[in-house]
DNA sequence: TTTATAAGTCTACAAATGTAAACTAAAGGT
DNA sequence: ACCTTTAGTTTACATTTGTAGACTTATAAA
């Protein structure tokens, strides 16, 4: 019953989080984490894990009780993805800017700062002037 | 019956970018528009239309017919809005590279480019060393 | 004026999501 | 060997989302 590909919700993106930093968990460590942030009961998390696996974002050592449940796809690799997503439905034209106004907000490292300067040092070279907005289909006007 | 602040959902993301695009427009408009892009019948247009009526993302100018669907949220308000969401729900330690990832994938103008050059100078002045993982809630380990 | 068209409203229904109780069974304690 | 605890499985149920047919009625055409 897995099927792949359907998106992470919100609440198993939560629970992947944790999963992700401990690079694997038991159900009962993630219970008692998830406490601290959540007010879910047991068996939400519970039925979250499963989601997860159906979704094929996590697998697990086959252990029929105290089971570590190991994800399938890296933290950062999630994360890129998403964001993609996020912004190829956004109108191309207006997204840059919109991209700097999260940026100017969220708190980044020297280094992230450093590496972001450098690939957009990189990209400059061959932007084009300008981006043309993307909200309308081709010849919507015919 | 207009809850207020429910997410926009992806498939009234595609109606409201050509609603923000004319600016306002009659549902005959926006059916004849979608059909370029997407296979969905007048009713679904127009389900999804009340919808965002009632999420409270348009209002209208109030004929009974040949009515002017209208955005109460700029295009740009909702992109940074949206990007918001997706950027917080994220570990604080990796969306910085994880932003630098989908920076360097897109296109981007030379002007936003620009832009975002200046925006990461002025960061850099007050920019932390490191940023720290925030996955997990505080005083887990307890 | 009658009628056809179509804009807007209602109703519908399956799948996904948030949330969790009930049930089954493994494993540790006595 | 039996009971308690609890990990994992099933079942449940309301809300949201994707998708759209049916219905009502204003308006343009005949």
């Amino acid at each position: 019953m897995i099927k792949d590909k359907q998106n992470m919700t919100t609440s198993e993106w939560e629970i992947m989080r944790v999963i992700w930093t401990l690079g694997e968990a038991t159900s009962r460590q993630i219970i008692r984490i998830m406490a601290r942030k959540k007010d879910w009961s047991p068996s939400t998390i519970k039925t979250l894990l499963t989601r997860l696996q159906n979704k094929g974002y996590l697998t697990d050592n086959g252990a029929i009780r105290d089971r570590l449940y190991i994800p399938t796809i890296a933290e950062h690799d999630a994360m890129t993805s998403t964001l993609h997503q996020t912004v190829n439905s956004m109108c191309a034209m207006c997204v840059g800017t919109a991209m700097a106004d999260v940026l100017s907000t969220i708190t980044l490292s020297q280094h992230d700062i450093l590496h972001l300067q450098d690939i957009l040092t990189q990209k400059l070279v061959t932007a084009p002037e300008n981006v043309a907005c993307d909200c309308m289909p081709n010849n919507w006007e015919d």
